[in-house]
RNA sequence: GCAUCGAUGGUCUAGUGGUAUGACUUAGGCCUUCCAAGCCUAUAGCCCGGGUUCAAUUCCCGGUCGAUGCACCA
């Protein structure tokens, strides 16, 4: 990319984002701190009408109803999660260069093994005679140190109680998993989802909006049966969903992604199963809906190496910045039952489905019944622990040997009776997979806002307008008087307060020239403008005025809100209007 | 976090060891019957801290933010 070139499209619609309130820099009085951004009165708005397009997708179509969990949670969860163990990185510091390397990284350069599970004295130790990878001098005596991406902060006043900022919404809902499946009265599969604050650390986030240390997410947590990952019940709706994906085999082949339906894909074993094909393409349409161009959309599978562990296939929507060049935006991941496990060993409390058998199985288990009486008065205090460690042995017809505590005790076959029963199993009790759509709201937008700037000429003048998706603009329409007097200005402040009332959002201007005014509206977005004119008290007629044409049509007052609502929602284009 | 470069009204910019130029924008007024017209007026700025100096926006040091390279990106 040209980087000499001074004003690339990231310069101006960040300039332009900041200047009509967009997006500011958080804290800007006090100078501001990379990786926070404050969302302005048009981003806020804008950003979300985006999260409620997603709320159209997620809870309205897909059925998953949203929840809201703390932003902090207690330690344990983040030890579950492997968040505290693995989400840093040990890092060391050159002594020469003052570098900032990564432990391990050296370590590998050295030919040093085993340095994952070194602990850090440890690889401190072994990684003082390697060179470091910035100056190449030996590095000699360097400590090596945790460098963890969650915010940690302390729980109560005087308190050692650990807490951490979440990294993902996504903990929130394996943690409720056992009150979500109540929820869903006991039957898989069901879905939660979350949009919220999430929060890294990140060593030095240097990409505007796209790398933030405190950012949006709108995460699904969509729990199924492991056996019924092929059988999405709606996957008929996608099933001829056309895309290009660009598979993991064709990147190491550095092969052009290809064109072909989630059905195809799914058969062909290219995408793991019809969830994750299923919502690959649920996300494309979502991508699209909010005005992201396809074609500088592609989906994209992680290589085998970049997966993380827990994840069977990931497929990230890349939308293609002239700045940043492909940007990953949406993660969709089969994490299987990895969180649940993690999260059922760390807490003792079972996360599982019962799945009822459609006939009862038959089968033979073998019980142990202790005479308690017996052994009881012989055994006294221990004859409970005894009775409850028989459950699981294999006695021989000799007794059978056990162990409480550090004592063996021999317990006869007198004392116990060995029965075979017959009985009906009629469930399973199984752990669900997760399927997760993640996606980065702050990256969306910023996706949107970048591929709506343009300049065009008008008139001989260049203008700049936002292309933004009627959906998204956050002013939906303009008002305007053609001149601030002769009752124009009252028809045209009526018509605004009658647009507020069918909640849409109308900005009323009478400032200044009318093509100033339009080129004002142009500039943030606004994708429909009414001008009053003279003639709207002869005809009950105003103009209706098209962002991206600049055409005009005259429309009648009387359903002028209804017209505008079908022009914002997309049921009709604005084309259809013109005589 | 290191290295290099940068930071002047809301935006873009000129310039300077003695508080700053112009344009656009914004606001008020005149004018104006549909695309940034014209005229008058007003508001508004030297990133922050320290040093050198009679005097620092300017020179020096440190910081913040931004760009680039290195590193990092579960």
């Amino acid at each position: 990319m040209d980087i000499q070139c001074s004003h690339d499209v990231f310069e101006n619609v960040m300039e332009l984002a900041k200047r009509r309130g967009f997006i500011w820099p958080a804290s800007e009085c006090y100078g501001a701190v990379a990786g926070f951004i404050d969302y302005g009165p048009l981003g806020a708005m804008m950003k979300r009408r985006v999260e409620n397009i997603w709320r159209d997708f997620y809870i309205i179509q897909e059925g998953y109803y949203e929840i809201e969990c703390p932003t902090i949670a207690q330690e344990a969860v983040f030890i579950a999660s492997g968040h505290v163990k693995g989400f840093s990185d040990k890092m060391c510091q050159c002594p020469h260069c003052k570098e900032y390397l990564r432990a391990d990284h050296v370590a590998e350069g050295g030919n040093v093994c085993n340095a994952s599970i070194m602990k850090n004295e440890e690889l401190s130790a072994a990684i003082s005679s390697c060179r470091c990878l910035a100056c190449g001098e030996i590095l000699g005596n360097v400590e090596v140190f945790n460098f963890n991406l969650m915010f940690s902060t302390t729980i109560g006043p005087g308190s050692q109680r650990i807490g951490y900022l979440r990294p993902e919404t996504a903990q929130g809902m394996f943690v409720d998993f056992s009150r979500l499946l109540r929820f869903y009265r006991d039957k898989l599969p069901f879905g939660a989802v979350q949009i919220g604050k999430s929060y890294r650390n990140e060593i030095s986030p240097r990409q505007g909006m796209i790398r933030l240390r405190e950012f949006t997410q709108a995460e699904a947590e969509i729990f199924v049966h492991p056996d019924e990952k092929n059988h999405h019940p709606s996957f008929r709706r996608y099933g001829d969903y056309r895309m290009p994906l660009l598979t993991y085999i064709q990147q190491q082949k550095c092969e052009e992604p290809v064109e072909m339906s989630m059905r195809e894909a799914v058969d062909k074993g290219i995408i793991a199963n019809e969830y994750v094909a299923y919502y690959v393409a649920l996300t494309h349409e979502l991508l699209v809906t909010i005005g992201i161009n396809p074609e500088r959309l592609r989906f994209r599978q992680h290589l085998p190496d970049e997966r993380a562990h827990y994840a069977t296939d990931c497929w990230d929507a890349e939308i293609f910045s002239p700045r940043f060049g492909w940007v990953e935006t949406v993660g969709i991941a089969d994490r299987t039952d990895y969180d649940l496990h993690a999260h059922a060993r760390q807490s003792g409390i079972p996360m599982t489905v019962f799945i009822q058998f459609d006939k009862p199985k038959k089968t033979v288990r073998r019980r142990i019944i202790p005479n308690m009486s017996v052994l009881g008065k012989q055994y006294r205090t221990k004859a409970k622990a005894i009775f409850a460690a028989l459950g699981d042995t294999t006695p021989t017809t000799e007794g059978v040997d056990i162990e409480i505590g550090d004592e063996k005790i021999h317990v006869p076959a007198s004392l116990f009776e060995v029965r075979d029963e017959v009985i009906d199993i009629r469930g399973e009790e199984i752990v669900p997979h997760v399927i997760e759509p993640s996606y980065g709201i702050d990256r969306m937008c910023y996706a949107v806002l970048e591929q709506a700037y343009d300049e065009d000429i008008a008139d001989g003048e260049k203008r700049t307008v936002m292309r933004l998706s009627p959906n998204v603009a956050p002013v939906q329409v303009a008002v305007f008087p053609l001149m601030a007097r002769d009752g124009l200005d009252i028809i045209a402040d009526d018509i605004t307060h009658t647009f507020h009332k069918k909640g849409l959002l109308a900005e009323y201007d009478d400032n200044g020239a009318i093509g100033r005014r339009y080129r004002r509206q142009d500039e943030i977005g606004t994708p429909f403008a009414i001008t009053v004119d003279y003639d709207t008290k002869e005809t009950n007629t105003v103009t209706l005025r098209d962002r991206d044409t600049m055409k005009q049509v005259r429309v009648p007052i009387d359903g002028l809100t209804e017209t505008l609502r079908a022009l914002v929602e997309g049921r009709i284009t604005f084309t259809s209007l013109m005589p």
